[in-house]
DNA sequence: CCGTATTTGTCCGTATGTATG
DNA sequence: ACATACATACGGACAAATACG
């Protein structure tokens, strides 16, 4: 049990749930490979631990929808399809038209704030064409967002589909093209929301969500195209 | 768009998963106290196994949210408080919406007449005045309607969802008042749906869930004006 | 406050099932 | 098709923490 530097700082939680998160970590970053299979031995030597709360670990994954198991065969990544894909952006469609309702009506000046601050830093990013940040400062918008609602369970709803959604694009996504946001978009989210808009920042949610989901489609289509010719 | 039986989204048949599944319904159906500590020794015994499944049970139930884990204490049935009902309802009300929305677009022939069968069985119960078995329709109209959408991950939401909030009417609720619903609606959304009025039908959705959420604030202070004059 | 009993946390061994040559 | 190697499933034992008197 000394192997584990990252581990060892959050002593508060259970061997088991430390695992839990440490593998989604490992996941979501694409440590093992979408569709490959997690070896309970070989983790188990991996964290200094036995076997027993790796078990328990896939068994949390697995209801999270980051792993799929199969009896006597062992736990897998899961590998989700462009058409589960598309059944979470239907449900988060649908949050995030929520989420901007709610926000619309209930957030603070000091939470707007924080809000404009996200917005200009991530128009900076755009213009210097930093991909990868560009995404990171997406993805922490938007759960800044759902986090300013303040209910507990529509963030947890939200970030276990973010997740999958996230697991999905592991699944190949040469990248380069096309997933890139608009920044006018974010502004113009941050300015319904300012303006207590409830149907606008509802709305203008809801369709950044959906263009998220083209984004994605066309993404998916240019991959498919490069992997015929090829 | 086909239904989807309950089983075919557990399509495991290992035995962590089918206690998972047997503590479950334990759960729900109050054989445990809410807030009542699952013991591990006792549960294996009773289910004629050994300790490690039934942990891995608790460690999905705890996912699910159905159960809370505490370091070196135990599992713990999860009380859920009238605010976080009040979230679940939140989120709820969205999903209604959309699954009101994707059913008026999407519906089947076949799919509509099951409907109005489930309706007019609903409507018969209704002037027995026999509140259980009312109740069960009730919940089993709505998982017909979500089952009927054809988006497995909106169904998976969606039924977690209503089983936090079945655990949440067993913390208290002397039932009695209050909680019936009235049969008008469900014909009204049944009608809505039938027409393909997609704003309409997903407007019903909503608003009858919004109405479900304020029976059951009338119904928890119905109860804690019993509590305090008793 | 201390000692004891109970319960949880972890580890390991064995049986069973699966993949492979 | 068979035998071998390997991985998982489960049970049981021991250590550590908690609850109780």
């Amino acid at each position: 049990m000394e192997k584990l530097s990252p581990i060892q700082l959050l002593q508060s939680s259970s061997l088991p749930m430390l695992v839990q998160e440490e593998m989604e970590k490992m996941i979501l970053q694409g440590d093992i490979v979408v569709g490959g299979r997690l070896n309970e031995a070989d983790l188990a030597q991996h964290f200094g631990i036995s076997r027993g709360p790796i078990r328990e670990a896939f068994r949390g994954l697995e209801e999270s929808g980051l792993v799929r198991q199969e009896k006597n065969r062992g736990a897998f990544v899961r590998e989700i399809s462009v058409t589960e894909a598309d059944e979470i952006y239907d449900v988060r469609d649908a949050l995030e038209e929520l989420i901007g309702r709610k926000l619309a009506a209930n957030i603070t000046p000091a939470q707007l704030a924080e809000l404009q601050q996200q917005v200009e830093q991530i128009e900076q990013v755009g213009v210097s064409q930093d991909v990868t940040r560009y995404h990171l400062l997406n993805l922490q918008f938007h759960d800044t967002l759902v986090s300013f609602t303040g209910n507990r369970k529509l963030i947890a709803v939200y970030r276990k589909l973010t997740k999958e959604l996230l697991l999905f694009r592991r699944r190949g996504l040469a990248a380069g093209g096309g997933m890139l946001v608009s920044s006018d978009e974010h502004r113009a989210i941050y300015e319904a929301i300012a303006a207590r808009d409830t149907d606008a920042a509802g709305n203008m949610l809801r369709r950044h969500s959906e263009l998220s989901r083209a984004r994605m489609h066309r993404a998916v289509e240019n991959q498919t195209a490069a992997a015929t010719t090829a």
